[in-house]
DNA sequence: ACCGGTACTTAGTATTACATAATACCATAT
DNA sequence: ATATGGTATTATGTAATACTAAGTACCGGT
């Protein structure tokens, strides 16, 4: 989430719809509503509202430079972590 | 740690060092014994209690056909979710 | 007036992660 | 004997995370 915010400001919704597409097909708002809260919480975003013509007001969430930052670290134990996992698959009998 | 101990019986001690070794220096045995006992209670392998020469008892574990499958099952969601998260990674700015 | 799609929020449970500390066994050195 | 250090499991508690179901509200079109 913090990488797809990363790529511009979306919103809930949106993500949830990304999320989706991207195949976790089973995704529901309230996950995705859930770590919304806890960024906003950790203070890692921006929030915006604005007016949509076609439904209720939209919460628009940018990355600061809080987020950002933990973007980058998340990518740093990403890159280790899937390494080491991949290591003990390759090792697989 | 299906991984690990489908390689052949061991216990929580040694997972502990195991893990250790491949670079995840500060995991501690409280851990790793929250997830034997997680196993346990999941019926995913079988155990078997052995006298040691220099220290006490260890409690082995093998995975079973449960936790066979489970491993499998483990692995197919890390392909699916690596290559989503890699897929994300690689399209970053 | 209702319906379906859009959009956020609330509230709750279950699971997971993790740390700290306690207990106990054994070999070796003092 | 006893102190110590490595080996090993167990107990207990807290905080974070994952996830679901249901509720509220806004809007356009029939």
């Amino acid at each position: 989430m913090l990488e797809i915010i990363s790529r511009g400001e979306t919103y809930g919704y949106e993500i949830t719809q990304q999320l989706r597409q991207l195949g976790f097909t089973d995704v529901v708002e309230g996950t995705v509503y859930t770590i919304t809260m806890r960024l906003e919480k950790n203070n890692l975003v921006d929030i915006e509202k604005k007016p949509s013509t076609i439904g209720p007001p939209r919460k628009f969430y940018t990355l600061n430079t809080a987020g950002k930052a933990h973007l980058e670290n998340f990518w740093g134990k990403w890159a280790f972590v899937s390494s080491k996992v991949n290591e003990l698959k390759n090792k697989r009998r």
